[in-house]
DNA sequence: CAGCGCGTTGTGAACGGTCACAATTGTGAT
DNA sequence: ATCACAATTGTGACCGTTCACAACGCGCTG
């Protein structure tokens, strides 16, 4: 019982309308469903529709429109926790609100790479982008191609000067800072992210900030580079060189790395050491001790980010709070200071 | 001294021609490279191109020559290690090759929300599909929809009709357990993923043909969810009902909960359980203790995958291997069995 | 010198939608 | 019944590219 149709092509607009009886233009309507359709005319429309499998082409409509109802991603380590939960919470929202998402990683942070990129979005006509690959020269380059579209940036603390959105990473750095402190540490020591890193950077900023108010000796800061590995290696060398009770490490995975090299070096965690982390992932709980962290909710960051951006893309910003805040988790890597190699001279 | 535009439009291929004294054709030629274009032309045409900052349209080249140099990936729990980097690996390779990405999430897998997705994704016209989430019912859909387009499936050893590219998950299982046999365990216990994933599935098969060709007792494995959170409660759970003395899980994540539950019950690993895992994630060899595991290479899988799909499309199928070997990796988490409850009778 | 063939370039019509505008139909008031 | 006006529908052009085909120029052959 099916209506045989000339072509093999997929089924146009055009030949919705023959079957329907009604003009193409009339099809378009139904498409777009335009207020002034007759009840019947439509349901006709429709079952013609549904009859042929009729999916709109949506290269056709994007030529005329100028709208290709997608957005770009751009974003760096996506393997890694953080980001790709961020990534899968945009493209949810994103689908949901009928956009199509793009993603373009960078592998490397040279300008070549990102513009290359960033082209291949450009190319993809993107409505609008979402840097989740928030170093300082993503930006310089952004500028540089003088990208039209309207972008929002995760977690980069208002460095850019379009949107950012973020939890406030300032102050994330402060509560771990300042929990340590409550627990009596003076020596404390921060493993830092890559400081081209905006993100790390602002938790590098609260930290001292957090030290500096508590008119505690300032110890510099390691520079990492995020993973586990580093953490662990760092870990060792600051055994060797420094004199702490405590390391504010600036993500979970550093902060691993750190457990397993104080752990070999036979101490004891809290008692000897106390370790903060940053981000909350879900293994942290389990890793041995419970790692006391700052949590940030990367899935409700990605959905905003998408608000934000399609209120920009359609015309009528959303007023959103851009800035959430993080929560400090306490577990079992923290702990009251005691003397180890140095410090504990307090009240 | 720039060259002044009628239109405020982004420049077409036309406005390139007429600043470059030569029809429309050719410089859909030079953009095409096709080979007879006299070199003074091209170099012409490529110079106004350039200082016209033109960009092709790619709506425009899509709707006539109805290719979308689109794939679209299918995929559930991308917030994962394994899978987020797998999806990192295909969106490099794609973009290599000049291909577009997209990627759709399932939430849930019903029936309604796969379907969802593979009609978002066929929206976009994708010329293929690499499908991640690899449970049963995705297949049912994929054939209920009469999806046209080449797919090809992640770690779904040669279940579809289709291609599947995989780690081969059955010899996998059968290293981590033979490893187990040969340090002298004889009560061992699986913790399954979810059944309805092939993956998890493999996984169980080489267990069990493993423990049957050692003609060791049988134990009931343990259905999991993949999550460290129920790996917890799993081993909690284990301990109070069971007797064994190594566990093997299906994934790293459960391995970690297992490895809390038992350091928590205050048995020392590998003393008196041994735990193994499967994937190898980075953060795998930091845990306490360093977890035995089998290695595969999302990255590698991932790369693959776009290999033999982008074959498929362009119709010269690639005749790659399409298996990979896992690789063992011993850590700190196993050691020779001892008795702990039960087991240890053997020679 | 006509004619052939090849390399190179141009012409006009698609592709499948939307837009602007015109045309038709229906409705209520006069 | 008539008219104004709104609701509904139709017509043709256009978006930017590729495709099929035609045409041009030029050297070479006979």
């Amino acid at each position: 019982m099916k209506t045989q149709l000339p072509k093999d092509r997929a089924p146009s607009i055009r030949d919705v309308a023959r079957l329907a009886g009604v003009s193409h233009q009339t099809v378009s309507r139904v498409l777009n469903n335009h207020p002034s359709i007759r009840e019947t005319t439509r349901a006709r429309v429709t079952a013609v529709m549904e009859e042929l499998q009729y999916r709109p082409n949506r290269a056709a409509r994007m030529l005329v429109t100028r709208h290709s109802r997608t957005i770009g991603v751009l974003s760096s380590t996506s393997a890694q926790y953080g980001p790709a939960s961020a990534i899968a919470a945009i493209e949810d929202a994103a689908r949901e609100a009928g956009y199509y998402v793009n993603t373009a990683n960078l592998s490397t942070v040279d300008q070549e790479s990102i513009s290359g990129a960033l082209g291949h979005l450009m190319d993809q006509a993107i409505e609008g982008l979402v840097v989740i690959a928030p170093q300082v020269r993503v930006f310089d380059v952004l500028a540089r191609m003088s990208i039209d579209v309207p972008y929002v940036s995760l977690q980069s603390t208002g460095h850019a000067g379009q949107r950012a959105l973020s939890v406030d990473q300032i102050a994330g750095a402060r509560m771990a800072t300042r929990h340590l402190i409550e627990l009596g540490h003076r020596e404390i020591i921060h493993l830092a992210g890559p400081q081209d890193w905006i993100e790390a950077e602002a938790r590098m900023r609260g930290f001292l900030g957090e030290i500096d108010s508590a008119e505690l000796p300032t110890n510099p800061p390691v520079l990492g580079d995020w993973t586990a590995n580093f953490g662990f290696r760092a870990g060792r060398e600051l055994l060797r060189t420094r004199e702490f009770s405590a390391v504010f490490a600036a993500n979970d995975e550093m902060a691993l790395g750190l457990l397993h090299a104080f752990r070999d070096a036979g101490l004891d965690i809290p008692r000897d050491v106390s370790v903060v982390g940053f981000d909350d992932i879900p293994d942290a709980q389990h890793w041995w001790p419970p790692l006391t962290t700052v949590r940030q909710d990367f899935r409700e960051i990605g959905r905003r980010a998408v608000e934000v951006l399609l209120g920009e893309v359609s015309g009528n910003p959303v007023a959103a709070r851009l800035q959430l805040l993080p929560e400090l988790v306490v577990r079992g890597s923290t702990g009251r200071a005691r003397s180890l190699a140095g410090s504990v001279t307090q009240a």
